[in-house]
DNA sequence: GACTACTTATAAG
DNA sequence: TTTTATAAATAGT
């Protein structure tokens, strides 16, 4: 065989590339990279760690540990507790509120088993309710609940959109959204292993 | 001079790092290496990129270009917006739902005039049993309006929060956290340019 | 996706 | 922090 002396990898300047084609190229060949950097610092430090990268054409794509949802979760609870001043005097308040909510939460279990349908016609009317409330009126404490009862919520749309689409035999996943464990990234494509969602693009 | 012959670098396992010490310096190290990526690939390929990561300490640390709120916003968003195909049927559907949805709001309106204290304790009760409800059991209307809701409360969310850090006229804007464009990483410490942010940890 | 030949990232010290 | 020696990532085919 003849030599195969290509010219190897070239260093290249660190700005946008113009030729759209490779653009493509790079940000595929490199968002695979970065993900798996990502596992592996979630993998060594046990660190909670998520990636977000939208691809040229729009596309999102996500990596997480323990899931994305959940470092958001935690990096945006961290991020209100920052406030400082004024604020952190709510943060007890917040605990306390956490508690009461939780401890609603089981009461609510056992009270569960009776009507399921009128329970949740109930809750359609509380929840429109609660949306008519103007935002003025909303306390931290609520606005708190109000972030989690969010992230519950697109939790089980996503959920139950992936149950539709199995159901409906739909070629493309909807929702096979972010939720990864790291395990061993050098023994798989680490991409593989995450989950990535595709929004309004078409790539 | 005498032979320096360190051992150079060596492979190592991707599993958690026992030694505690070794993981922080780990963690230091590979996440300035990762935010690099992460704003390599953002200007290489005018890629909206979010990294979020906790350190062993807690401690939180991210990269947002062009900041983490908006790429996770626009994560939000389009992770919503998917819908498309089966779901296009359920939209006439929806629309009576809605109405009918809007009725009872009605009713409630009226119900409302009493105890506003009380019903915000229920609103908490309710949403808990919405959570609480098996996915199986929601029905398509149920998810659109889980839909629309979660819209809401979201928006609502965010500009509460923007109401607060604006009365709060805190030094450092509560919600400009971690913007940063990533012009030329290679000439400084990708780290710097990044917003980092610390949460409850103290390392 | 696979293959080099380089450039980068980094484990140890 | 800075310095190796080596492991990895990756630009161009």
């Amino acid at each position: 065989m003849e030599r195969k002396t290509n010219a190897g990898r070239k260093k290249i300047e660190m700005k946008l590339i113009s030729a759209s084609d490779a653009r493509q190229v790079t940000f595929s060949k490199r968002r695979s990279g970065l993900f798996k950097k990502a596992s592996e610092l979630a993998t060594l430090c046990d660190s909670e760690t998520a990636v977000i990268a939208f691809s040229p054409g729009g596309k999102a794509f996500s990596f997480g540990h323990p899931s994305v949802e959940a470092v958001i979760n935690r990096y945006d609870g961290q991020s209100q507790a920052l406030d400082a001043g004024d604020q952190s005097v709510q943060t007890d308040n917040l605990r306390e509120l956490i508690q009461r909510y939780n401890a609603l939460l089981d009461q609510l279990e056992v009270e569960k088993k009776r009507g399921e349908a009128i329970k949740r016609m109930g809750m359609e009317m509380k929840a429109k309710t609660w949306l008519l409330t103007p935002v003025e009126n909303l306390n931290p404490t609520q606005l708190q609940i109000l972030k989690v009862l969010m992230e519950d919520l697109k939790k089980r749309v996503y959920q139950q959109r992936e149950e539709l689409s199995k159901k409906a035999r739909t070629p493309r996943p909807l929702l096979d959204l972010n939720t990864v464990e790291p395990d061993d990234p050098s023994a798989s494509n680490p991409t593989k292993n995450n989950s990535m969602e595709g929004g309004g693009g078409s790539e």
